[in-house]
DNA sequence: GACTTATTACTACATGATGTAGTAGATTGT
DNA sequence: ACAATCTACTACATCATGTAGTAATAAGTC
């Protein structure tokens, strides 16, 4: 909802990462963990991106000094929320029920699925 | 699964066309449907469209003299299902529950929501 | 059979997204 | 004052997307 633009996978890398730590961030903080990943960035790079994710709205960020800290803008769980409906809205009419049922038949809920599930509705 | 490549927003809108009809269609077909719905589009720009979606694995297609007849590699509900288990898989490490509970903790889910899939669940 | 029309294949092309980084100016700890 | 750090701005190749020109070909028409 919060419109943040559609992002890249590279950019949702990155929003992971932030996520996973304890924002606010540094470039350099996300630029040593990419690294340790195994994603040996330039520090140029890495400002790109995180100038790219402000300007989707995805990140906020507030000059300390030299350096720049960002704050993701949406939390992980609003982020997954709002791909999910849109995912429901596109393609079950929104119906929540109409998605199960188009697993069930798909035969993508398993046994175990089920008892969860039936487990988890039964104490609702 | 089917390996479908990703499709654009106009690709899609075409594939819901074509599912819409009843394949095998032809690109005239097609271009007269599309010209109803307003969207006035040169022969080669259809043609060009079909060709990427054969190019993506979302079509295939046979020539029939001249004419070339497309039919969908996958079918509606296919692709829908691997859409869902893509988020499925990416958000909610394949769990349904995982997507309910996350449904649930976001306010996403209507006591109707939850009466009719009490009921759904009460029956398998 | 020559002409017109329909259809496809191939090519083009502007625009925008993406991944990647050079340059240079500004800030800072030393 | 200097060297290191960090950001802002710019660049650029590649690919995706939407759109269509051109040309070759097949087919119906007179």
């Amino acid at each position: 909802m919060n419109q943040v633009h559609k992002l890249s996978d590279t950019e949702m890398e990155l929003m992971e990462a932030i996520w996973a730590s304890d924002p606010p961030v540094t470039s350099t903080e996300l630029l040593t963990q990419f690294a340790e990943k195994g994603r040996a960035w330039k520090a140029q790079t890495m400002s790109t991106f995180l100038s790219r994710l402000v300007e989707k709205g995805a990140l906020a960020t507030t000059k300390e000094g030299r350096t720049n800290k960002y704050v993701p803008r949406v939390t992980r769980e609003a982020y997954k929320l709002a791909e999910t409906q849109n995912v429901l809205d596109d393609l079950y009419q929104g119906s929540v029920k109409n998605l199960i049922s188009a697993l069930y038949d798909g035969d993508k809920l398993s046994k175990q699925d089920i008892n969860e599930l039936k487990q988890w509705f039964s104490e609702k």
